[in-house]
DNA sequence: CTTGACCCTCCAGCTGCTGGAAGGCCTAGA
DNA sequence: TCTAGGCCTTCCAGCAGCTGGAGGGTCAAG
């Protein structure tokens, strides 16, 4: 693999992470500092890209910064454990799972509201009463 | 009904609104500034509990503080149009349906690698795999 | 040689609070 | 009367995870 220099914009753009949320993940320490250039520009490699790729696809999947750094770790650690990496995404499912049980709850509270309120332009609608008066 | 007058931790207990983010309210402009005694404590009164509660009530079931702020003003406006308050539901049970949908998806992801992760001491992990190279 | 697209750093802001510091006030007990 | 504590006040900082902008430097094309 010929290890062509890469700058912020072409990594960004091969990997689908902004510019400024790479200097942000460097930043904070997710990934190295990278190499300059003399002109001081940022120099990153295909495999600077495809930790920025890991990166993201762990983001898509709801994993947060910190775990994204555990992932990396465990990632780039070849005597990793797959115990530590199933722990992660197992507490990410249970995770998962009670916050959809929550946003269903609230999703069929409203959608209950919304159907006894008239929605024309008579000032009557349970929805306000619920709120103003409901002993939660 | 009578006009007792609150302290803000008062207010607080009883509408379930802690005192520092009935502060952060008044100062983002969602409730009005309080009353103020000559000691310039704030002075609130069951009207305003009652407002507090309505906000923590919209805040529970999701309400942006965006729409809360439309909520009340809906709520004091007394030729009110229910359509209004149906709108800003249905809008906020499409929403909830879209997030449910993705969360359902990518927990449904995520729990698919973790039955594939062998979960023990060796090293074979195809979570890390797939963040590695999964195509997206 | 100029124009425009990059790149750099630094600072501010987004949402919705929450914690803490530094000080004022008020009540109860010794 | 003093003091301890528990309120209250303001202001500043920080959480997550970026994103936008200002004010500069650099570089490649025409």
């Amino acid at each position: 693999m010929r290890m062509e220099v890469l700058s912020i914009g072409e990594a960004a753009s091969r990997s689908g992470v902004p510019p400024k949320t790479i200097r942000y993940y460097e930043e904070i320490g997710l990934i190295a500092p990278a190499e300059r250039l003399e002109n001081r520009y940022r120099a990153y490699d295909e495999n600077d890209v495809q930790t920025l790729r890991f990166i993201q696809r762990a983001r898509r999947l709801g994993f947060s910064l910190k775990e994204v750094a555990a992932l990396l770790g465990l990632y780039r650690n070849r005597r990793r454990a797959s115990k530590d990496v199933k722990r992660l995404a197992l507490a990410r499912v249970a995770e998962l799972d009670r916050k959809i049980a929550e946003l269903k709850a609230i999703r069929n509270t409203i959608a209950d509201l919304a159907e006894r309120c008239h929605g024309d332009h008579r000032p009557e609608c349970p929805i306000l009463d619920e709120l103003e008066s409901h002993a939660h």
